[in-house]
DNA sequence: GTGGCCGTGAAACCTTTGTTTCAGGGAACC
DNA sequence: GGTTCCCTGAAACAAAGGTTTCACGGCCAC
């Protein structure tokens, strides 16, 4: 007696375009599965009635009915659905990476009060540049953040360009600009003078840095300390990329709230986005 | 606008015997609720049809599918999660955020088992060279990535490097090496026919990708989901930061284990490492 | 082109679900 | 006892859900 996942992967190789589809859409929504019947399945699928009914008769199943008693059995024998029992017991390195990301996660994210990253989203959303400085292993996530702002703001830049000295990059900065600075653990020194730099300026900044550099979150209108911490040598920057991904989203939707000026564009981006989810016909 | 448990507490007092004996049923399995139906539900409860029915109606509904579009809405908007206890309680942007990412990091990292990923590591570790493929909202992981392994071990290549197309990086690959293609949502289209080429070349790959591209995960030696979900238009790649960071280490402690010529180096390494942690002294 | 094959959904079909109607019956009050 | 009230489920009904049939169209082989 198999499962259904293990029916699907079994069948998988087998099963027609409309078939295969149905299948998809049950892998993404596995944990959901239940409170669907086969007519929403067909309509959320964008397939017909027929083919799911063909597509479970296919994977063994005498119907649909027979499905959900086995998905109802199984959720009430106790699958931990989407909670940490499946890792939190094993002692292998993936379950202790995991508990390590949950700790720098829940670090990161519990000491953040709504209304501060309100007020910098807000500030990103409606300044007159954004600049981004990121360097060594910050110029990674400077790179995503950079490339998640654009698309809900204009006139966010990176520093320094190939070819430019950080200098020029700051020197057009005034007090309606908000600089991200991200400079985590093995940063150039000259981070310090620099948020020294732009405080004088009254230049306001977001920084993201490693929560031990209070010699550094002092010196920023906004910082947000983001822990790094890993089991081995390197460190890990998912707390990092994970509040780079909640800023972009606050600020898209400080952009929603703020002016209607971008709002073409956005719902453009929208659907943009939407569109280009599913590359390939 | 009250939920269920809201209004079922509220109309308690006036509810007639077998309403009452609804609602207890109701309120005993309250989350299992959505994978029954109306019928279900009066066979399980002891009850008939229509006295659930009324049930319903009594508490406001317009009828039973009202009632499930309810749960279903409640059920993905945030279910409080086992371990979340320091964040469940709020409902602000930060803390929905939080739980989308542990559910990210569970998926991402429950899926994986530590052979798996051993197997991987040490085909990374004794790779004759390691290139790395990231275009668009791959780069920053990609290049993430590089910087990490590049102090685990030698030879590794991102591509494609400016002005290159990415054929000429591939002429050179054996199966000797380990190519790593990092290949989000919105990826270009050429990510399905260089795998297949890769294949056909019994040039081994890792794969990072999300979980539904299916088309992709059966073309690669090693592949890895990694969940991107987001509560709103920008995806999350703290999961994908998360798996490089723990494959990074894992090669590290593989190179250690595999072979004694590059232990000075990595020795070296960590001094390396502790020596730049305290950057100013 | 012709024939065969297969995937597909419209439509017809039974089945089950969900709601409404209605008659029985118990309790309370006159 | 009679009246009224309301709870209750059987039965009838309407409305979905689920399955089967079938014709269309694309595809490959010959």
């Amino acid at each position: 007696m198999q499962s259904l996942d293990e029916r699907l992967r079994a069948h998988y190789q087998s099963l027609s375009p409309q078939e295969r589809r149905v299948a998809d859409f049950i892998l993404d929504h596995y944990d959901d599965l239940i409170s669907y019947n086969s007519a929403e399945l067909a309509r959320l699928s964008g397939a017909s009635k027929p083919t799911v009914s063909r597509l479970f008769k296919r994977l063994g199943y005498s119907g649909y009915k027979a499905l959900r008693d086995e998905l109802r059995a199984l959720r009430q024998s106790g699958v931990p659905l989407a909670d940490a029992r499946t890792l939190a017991d094993g002692d292998t390195l993936p379950a202790r990476h995991y508990q390590q990301e949950l700790a720098n996660l829940n670090r990161c994210l519990a000491g953040l009060d709504a209304t501060r990253l309100g007020e910098a989203a807000a500030a990103l959303a409606t300044a007159g540049q954004v600049l981004i400085i990121g360097q060594r292993n910050a110029y990674p996530v400077a790179l995503h953040l950079r490339q998640q702002l654009i698309q809900a703001r204009g006139r966010v830049r990176l520093a320094p360009q190939p070819g430019q000295t950080l200098a020029e990059e700051l020197v057009d900065l005034t007090p309606d600009d908000v600089v991200v600075v991200a400079a985590f653990r093995r940063r150039p020194r000259l981070m310090a003078p620099l948020l020294k730099n732009l405080k004088q300026r009254q230049v306001p900044v977001l920084l993201l840095c490693e929560p031990e550099a209070r010699e550094l979150t002092a010196l920023a209108r906004w910082p947000f300390p983001v822990p790094l911490d890993s089991l081995s040598a390197f460190d890990s920057y998912a707390a990092a990329m994970s509040l780079a991904s909640l800023l972009a989203n606050a600020v898209l939707h400080q952009a929603l709230a703020v002016g209607r000026r971008r709002i073409h564009e956005i719902t453009d981006l929208y659907d943009d986005l939407g569109e280009l989810e599913k590359p390939s016909p």
